[in-house]
DNA sequence: CTGACTGCAAAACATTTGCAGCATA
DNA sequence: TATGCTGCAAATGTTTTGCAGTCAG
């Protein structure tokens, strides 16, 4: 399965006479194992974990490779380093990202996007990519988190280094 | 000047039994002297430019303060590191950023805040911030960037490193 | 005076890169 | 067989931290 994307991305290294190894299936196997948002660490430790021997360097290296293949994309979603998706093609999401169990659910509001161009319109501005994300309380989350709390739960994770973004 | 926000954050200072330093003052102007998206070690330059006596460390420790505080803004923009901001009290806006000049140009649209809000509900989202950018080519790059010139531009980007966010 | 602050240098992190040996087309 | 690949370890660039001396309130 996944046989479009692998088809994609064995077309994309034939085409600038790269090589499909073992070490890049495996990164490209990982990613689109299931739908998820996952760090370049993540991915080494769980090759690690399924025995398989490979590099930090090679991860990013691949990583690389498929963000630029296009099947992959790149989002800054914690407040250090990238994670890595899958993307469908001519596809396109936002992200909302949960403060408290680091759930990432994934938005497409048309109309965001158009009042996009309405606004690059506006400055004559040509735009050629966009990243929009909220942080906040997931509805899972939620019951047991009160609105204080929540903001309490801003200021942790403010404290921990980890979420809060400006605004 | 600057004599509201200087208060606010003497203020915060004075509320947790911290220190107003001459060092501290002098990160505070530097950042409120005019209106920009300054990195942290700009700061620390051009504070030593004016034969200031400051370290990195300092720096850093009172841009925390100042983020804390609620004046200033933290904003990633470029694709390392942070761009710090002045905020004015109550207001809001996200950034258009230029692939080509790096100017960064401050936008608010009502709508999309607004169609934010709709969508967190529909997720039963509680949202607490958010972070909104669009990267492209400026009106005053425009000219001498034609489309064809625009992609490449933010192919040297994602080569060099620099810009390029995912979508 | 005393707890908070500073500078320095070292540490921490995620990510990138140089290099010598290895393997795929 | 010849490039391109890999792993390793060292380098990078930004941000954080421990510590001993210094200073604001």
């Amino acid at each position: 399965m996944r046989t479009r994307e692998r088809d994609i991305f064995r077309k994309y290294l034939e085409r600038r006479g790269l090589k499909l190894t073992t070490e890049r299936q495996a990164v490209f196997d990982e990613l689109f194992a299931r739908h998820e948002h996952v760090e370049a660490d993540e991915i080494l430790v769980r090759l690690r974990g399924k025995g398989k021997k490979i590099s930090r360097a090679t991860i990013y290296r691949t990583l690389e490779l498929l963000v630029d293949s296009g099947i992959v994309g790149r989002v800054r979603i914690g407040e250090i380093g990238y994670r890595y998706e899958r993307l469908r093609a001519g596809e396109h999401h936002d992200h909302l990202i949960c403060n408290e169990c680091g759930r990432v659910i994934e938005f497409f509001e048309p109309r965001i996007e158009s009042l996009q161009d309405d606004v690059c319109e506006r400055y004559g501005f040509l735009p050629l990519s966009h990243s929009h994300q909220m942080r906040g309380i997931c509805r899972q989350c939620r019951p047991r988190t009160s609105v204080v709390e929540a903001v309490a739960s801003a200021e942790r994770a403010k404290a921990g280094r980890r979420p809060h973004l400006v605004h």
